[in-house]
Order: structure tokens, then C-alpha cells, then sequence
DNA sequence: GAAATAATATAGCTAAGGCTATTTTTCAAT
DNA sequence: ATTGAAAAATAGCCTTAGCTATATTATTTC
């Protein structure tokens, strides 16, 4: 009659992978903690890259969210040494934000050609790509990847 | 010099889709805020199905999570009318909440057959599509629906 | 039917991610 | 150089989702 029997149980009813499931949800829950910081770190690089500066009012615009919102944030990024700031003037990645910024990047690209790829319109790969790029495994961006690239070939071979 | 002003800076310097990322984002978030729900709704309606009943002990042990935390859940489920409660009964699905299983469920199967099809191990495909599907929308479970059923098709021309 | 056990409920804490309103600082323009 | 506008910082609020510890209610067992 301990906390174990209900996995028993489980067991023998038929939820065959009760554990399994536990640690997924788990995985999920700590993705859904750092989703977030991957938005704007990668949010930060883009705008650097693209306009050489990345404010508070760019990035709450953006995100569709209120400025002292994105200064909280920025104060975790920071905590968490992806980024640094300097009182009313510019934000900078830090080699660590640079490679999340470049992890993120490279996913979220690969994520939205994907989905393209099998038919999704740009526009819903846009979006659907913003909320699942963060759950999308190292295996499974591979199996993307060997998606994407087995589509291009046969895609040449079928011009040839 | 109005707000209006860095997206027209931004698309002139090629962040070409600004408002359009901004939904994007806002999207997420609300997705964001029901993924919770539906991963109760869900674990809920397989854990009526397989044992005959869900109790907090059990959906706290299968999420990871407390049997409080569970409690509280389950008022903002009653709340938004997805089931009912019986204190120190049982919990049951209204019709709503069956509605929602379904659909989850289905989502949910659909996401990670995908993964499957497309060379994920099962193992991956399933914690994967456990933080994945609440971002898949419509019509990309359209289009994993096209490539299951295409998949499927070509594997019985290959083998007739 | 009383005691022990198990399940649920409740109280009260934390952290995160939102918000508005306000103050401080910087920058630009006259 | 001063002023006015824009940006950033700060204060203080809310909600959600987690936790522990404890009280209450059912159930089981003797």
C-alpha cells in the first residue's frame, strides 16, 4: 500500500509507461522555464545584428509585451550571463549569449524549413515554429535535417 | 518619432515581419497558458479510461508534480468548466472536458506517429511531442496527417 | 464502531512573468 | 546651457504554478 503500487497498478492496467510519461512532463516543465530566455536572446541578436542596437522599447514592442517587463527579464539574462548592460545604454551579448543566440537561431531555421517543407504555409510555419522550436530534441532537429536534405536532393533529381 | 517608427527603422533594414512576429510571440503565450490545462484534461481522461478513476494522488504522481499543486489545478479546471468534483470522490470530464481530451489526445497521437514516421525513437517522439503538440496548429497536424497517410501508402506500393 | 491509514483540503510561502504609474537619466534641439 | 522628449529604472501590484506543513475527511481493518 505504498505510493508505489499505483505504478503497479498502472502497470498491470494497461499505462504501460507511467515513469517514462513522468519524466517527460518534467523535460517539458524545465523547457517551458528556459523558453523564454531562448526568445530573447535570440530576439537581442537578431535586433544587434540587423539595426546595431538592441533597446528595451525594441524588444517590448517586439515581443508584444510592456517595457518594464522586458527590464526584469534583462536583469535575469544578465543573472544567468548571457548578456550585459550598461544604465541607459546599450545591451551586449555575451560569448554565452552569442552561442545560445546562434543554438537558437540555427534551430528555429531549421524548425520553420521544416515545417515548409511538408506543406505548411509560411505564415503557420512562422508561428507554429515560434512554440515548437523549444521542445524540438537534438535527434529530433537531426531527423529535420536529414528531412530537409533528402527533399532538396530528390527535388534535383526529379529536375535532372 | 512616434512608436511607429521602428518598425518602419526595422523593416527598412530588413527585420521584414515585425507585426507579424509580434503575433507570432503573442500566440506562443497563450499557448503557453493552456498547455497546462489540456496536459491535465488529458492525463485526466486516460487515467478514467485505464483505471476508472483519476485521483489527485495519481495525476500528481504522473506529472511530478505535488498532490497540492494538483488540487489547485483541478479548482481552475472545475472553474473553466472542464470537469466536476465530488469532495473526496471522484473527479469526471464534463462533456467540454471529454470534447478537449479528444482533441489532445489526437494532437497528441498525430505528433508523435510523425516523429516516428520521420525517424525519431520512440523514446524522443514521445517527450518531444509532449511539449510540441499544444504549438502544433490545425494545419500542421493537417500536414502530418498527409505525410502519415503518404508514408503509409508508399510502404504498402513498396511491398506490393 | 474505533483506530489507523490514505486521500483530500487548506494555509501560507516562493519565484516568474505580466501589468500600470512614476521617477530618473540621457539625448536632441533650440 | 536649458528644456522637452524619449528611454530606462523603480515601485508596487496581480496571477500562476510550484512547494511544505498541517488539518480534515473517508476508508479500511481489526
Amino acid at each position: 500500500m505504498t505510493q508505489h503500487d499505483n505504478v503497479g497498478h498502472d502497470v498491470e492496467t494497461g499505462l504501460i509507461d507511467a515513469d517514462a510519461q513522468v519524466e517527460s512532463f518534467r523535460q517539458t516543465r524545465n523547457n517551458r522555464r528556459t523558453e523564454l530566455v531562448e526568445d530573447y536572446v535570440e530576439l537581442i541578436a537578431d535586433l544587434l545584428v540587423d539595426g546595431g542596437e538592441a533597446r528595451q522599447v525594441d524588444i517590448a514592442q517586439r515581443l508584444g509585451v510592456a517595457q518594464p517587463t522586458v527590464a526584469k527579464m534583462l536583469k535575469r539574462l544578465i543573472s544567468e550571463g548571457y548578456i550585459q548592460q550598461r544604465r541607459y545604454r546599450g545591451i551586449f551579448l555575451t560569448d554565452a549569449g552569442r552561442r545560445l543566440a546562434d543554438l537558437c537561431r540555427e534551430r528555429h531555421q531549421i524548425v520553420e524549413s521544416f515545417l515548409c517543407s511538408i506543406g505548411v504555409s509560411p505564415e503557420t510555419a512562422r508561428i507554429d515554429a515560434e512554440g515548437m522550436e523549444h521542445h524540438a530534441s537534438p535527434e529530433t532537429l537531426e531527423a529535420f535535417k536529414r528531412f530537409l536534405a533528402r527533399t532538396a536532393s530528390s527535388r534535383i533529381a526529379a529536375q535532372g
